[in-house]
DNA sequence: AATTCCAGTTCTATTTTGAAACCAGAATCG
DNA sequence: CGATTCTGGTTTCAAAATAGAACTGGAATT
């Protein structure tokens, strides 16, 4: 069927992640839904997708565990696409994207829009990575270690 | 005539970042940047990609300022690509996204690798995300506010 | 000097995508 | 109620991206 590259059996985990989410529109699909985005014709309008494209990104989304499709909540016979647990996962990764973009791809006097807390209006704080023990840690003290199943 | 969609003026960083490294294999061979690969060859027996997408994409990722060609560090007359610190940015993001591939895409019995920190070999701790005052958030306690420049 | 290695480029066949036309069932209008 | 529009797709087709193989030319190795 798909002829496309895989690496999920490469055994490491960011491979399988963007084997899932990886392509050019799943994680838009899903941003858009953290907006609170969920009929199909909200994504189609909104991200100006081509419909046989998000039927199927949807469609693989769904059976991917990412989304789930439910009866619309406004009484109409129709259905609505909402994010499973599983789709809520990735909060963090739309996060670092965000940040990365930010940091990296405005012009100084571009206006930005910020990420804040609901009720506060506070901003999230950037993202840090941490030893378990909690000492701050850099890219370059990170290596990966390969663990003998059982 | 169809060009291929983007969603850079819509003003989302999350749209502008995916833009830069949101296609297929953009995220894998920054990944094997991150563990150490340099050499042209070397992305391309690890990642199985064909040579004529590696090619377009390094140069791609090059002139969007996230790689940068150097002289080889072996001294041949050959050159390599490594990351720069916009590159390096995206660090971050390979570890949200290594941390959801973990939680979400292993069976339980299945081997996975760590990332540990170099010296001590102590675990990377999950990201979190807080507020600039330091009180933990969750994904439904975020909005996106709109900043109207000058 | 001949051979192999490296980092590509070129070529072609296959997939994927984008856009538009079409369609059936649900909802809305008069 | 019947006619019309809205919703959520599917089908169709051309254009673009991709995989893979063959080819190239300079660098390194023998």
């Amino acid at each position: 069927m798909v002829k496309r590259v895989s690496l999920w059996d490469a055994g490491c985990p960011v491979a399988r992640a963007l084997d899932v989410i990886g392509d050019w529109w799943s994680l838009l699909i899903i941003r858009d839904a953290f907006d609170g985005v969920r009929r199909f014709s909200e994504f189609q309008t909104g991200l100006g997708i081509a419909k046989g494209m998000l039927a199927t990104r949807l469609r693989d989304l769904t059976e991917r565990g990412i989304l789930e499709s439910a009866p619309a909540s406004d009484g109409t016979a129709y259905r609505e696409y909402v994010l499973t647990a599983k789709g809520r996962g990735l909060f963090l990764v739309m996060v670092a994207l965000r940040q990365w973009g930010e940091d990296h791809l405005y012009r100084p006097d571009e206006p930005k829009s910020s990420l804040v807390d609901t009720e506060t209006g506070i901003p999230v704080a950037r993202l840090e990575m941490r030893t378990e023990d909690g000492r701050p840690m850099d890219w370059n003290n990170t290596r990966v270690k390969k663990i003998e199943d059982r």
